[in-house]
DNA sequence: GTGAAAGCGCTAACAG
DNA sequence: CTGTTAGCGCTTTCAC
């Protein structure tokens, strides 16, 4: 306010180079703006603008101006305004991430790759952790779009898909990660759940097993009901029959598979199989399975989904099914930013990665069948 | 454009109910800004922004328009635009979180508490994963501010401090996690290494231990170097002289772990325990202690820092110190948003939060001294 | 009770 | 080669 004046009828020529500007400028606290700028080089906004946005030769700048503006913003340690830049450009270069559970070593790997992959295209991350709650996502949802996203990865929590039907014509573009809705167009990227739980599941059979109980998780997820489908596949395959009663549990938890897996054990005796779909049942099997004395896979061998790093440290070093999680945290940026990048309709289908089946030393070879 | 007369001119009476507006507006699929809704209800956008920052009996606005405002607004989907409000309010409702390994379980808990807190205070999240590079990390803190950020949670890389001086004054409030600078005056929140690392090594001492090895991370960080403080204290308490060979290892990783415990298995044979100084560097000296056929405890004793989930179900449950990371992150919400809304200068020190030391299986009682 | 207008910091026509 | 001006969507004096 007190050098307004000043600042309005600056003359642009011979700004002699040491003058003393009012001290408070010179030596202020709050970020400096293009005005600013501006002002302490008796150049325009526009220049400084144009400069600084690497747009010199398109213009023409002479390398004086140019120079000098460089090092006075270098010198006032000049970082531009993303709102006010966001806000005139329409373009925020910020994407939202919306994951359920961040502690989740799944979803950790996830989270990672997506917020390096995004800053690659130099894009920042807003991150929400929905907690499990549709409720949470809506909102999460809502959220990222008052910020003006230009895109958000999106790890459903997976029971309704309602509100994310409004988003299917493009008008935010956005990528399922994980869970996905077959009904609805949406691009997604997961695994290849039926196969993974398949080929485990006819690892335990080649071993002579036939009474596989299976721990699931979260129903209606479209991990879970492809993964038991997988299982349902392997036992017909080879003609066994699917028995609904060893198909246990109800959330992706350490307790459900502590629970179910002492159930099963009081009611079915003659299981001495477990296939569980998530790694954090697989905790709690092994809790239950300590508790009532059975080794593993002496008494019962037990095959996982996911592949911690200390899967191979465990009492019984674990044969999982290992989802690439880096790797679909990769695609999905990657599909994410097809879609902001070409403006375009969205991607129809989705991505579905191969599993690989990691052996280790849970599973034993049964002589004669169980059975 | 079409109707720009139309709209300058818009008379605010008798705005004829329903009016066929352009229907262009009606159906558009950009967001609604205030001006449509102005627009649309023949409202000045005044009295909507007013109606929908909650300041209408403030303004004394009409029952009538109020209703009839708000009615449209959600019709029409409204979500203000946060970046022309953070513009004009300088408050973006948002922090940073820095991260040098998301995929570490321990920074995915802070991180996970530091989001949810941030949530409850209608704050967003702006996640930068520094790789553990200090470049990067520099990066990320220019990054973060040019969004405007109110604040930020940094656990930060550790090894260099020059580029956290800057933050001492308050510019922008910050507060450190895990990490800290003891030299530096800027708020933090960690562990009570020291004394944590004192307890597990007395634990081992009462077992009759004396020649207890050190896998430490990387040094010269705060926790590393506090950690190695309180196994020293323990030793000098207990009237053991402290070998600083016995002391190896430089990183917090599983490598670093393996490597150096294969070393002093060859080099210190006469070692009988080791006390690991982060739970990676376990995991890595319980591979290779499973190599070299070394039992645990039977052979050797062991006792790590941090218990991630699955350290119970680990072939031999181990014995580890418990940090609170959920508590770490919440508390440094806290502090984050005392300086954030009382603008006031930076809290002084730091919190140092105790530790629990967990007892399992992996310490084994020596009958008669080692050595 | 309500509006007009200025302005947050930036960019992009449209002049010269 | 450089500057003036308008405007992104919002809030807030100041005015009536």
């Amino acid at each position: 306010m007190i050098n307004k004046k000043d600042i309005d009828s600056a003359t642009s020529t011979t700004s002699t180079t040491s003058q003393p500007h009012s001290s408070s400028l010179a030596s202020t606290n709050t970020q400096p703006t293009l005005k600013r700028i501006a002002h302490e080089s008796g150049v325009s906004v526009t220049t400084i603008s144009r400069v600084l946005t690497g747009q010199a030769s398109r213009y023409r700048i002479s390398k004086k101006t140019e120079t000098a503006v460089r090092k006075l913003a270098k010198e006032l340690d000049f970082v531009p305004n993303q709102l006010a830049r966001g806000l005139r450009l329409k373009k925020t270069l910020t994407i939202g991430l919306v994951i359920p559970d961040i502690s989740n070593p799944f979803f950790a790997g996830i989270a990672q790759q997506a917020t390096l992959g995004t800053r690659k295209h130099g894009y920042s991350v807003i991150l929400c952790d929905s907690q499990d709650s549709t409720e949470l996502e809506i909102q999460s949802l809502g959220l990222l779009q008052s910020r003006n996203v230009e895109g958000v990865v999106l790890c459903p929590v997976g029971q309704s898909t309602d509100h994310l039907a409004e988003y299917v014509g493009g008008r935010l573009p956005i990528v399922l990660v994980d869970r996905f809705y077959p009904e609805l167009p949406l691009p997604y990227v997961s695994s290849d759940n039926v196969s993974g739980a398949k080929q485990a599941t006819e690892l335990l059979i080649e071993n002579g097993h036939r009474r596989i109980a299976c721990l699931q998780g979260l129903r209606h997820t479209s991990p879970n009901e492809f993964r038991v489908r997988g299982y349902k596949e392997a036992l017909t395959k080879h003609h066994i029959p699917v028995d609904e009663t060893l198909i246990v549990g109800d959330s992706f938890t350490e307790q459900s598979g502590y629970i179910e897996t002492k159930l099963l054990l009081k009611t079915q005796p003659d299981v001495k199989a477990i296939l569980s779909l998530c790694n954090l049942n697989a905790l709690g099997a092994i809790r239950a399975l300590a508790e009532e004395k059975r080794n593993v896979p002496e008494d019962i061998s037990i095959v996982s989904f996911d592949d911690p790093p200390y899967s191979a440290y465990l009492a019984t070093p674990m044969t999982t099914v290992a989802q690439s999680y880096s790797e679909m945290g990769e695609v999905a940026v990657k599909l994410l930013f097809d879609q902001i990048q070409s403006s375009r309709g969205q991607t129809k289908g989705g991505i579905l990665l191969p599993t690989t089946l990691i052996k280790r030393k849970s599973v034993k070879r049964l002589e004669s069948p169980s059975n």
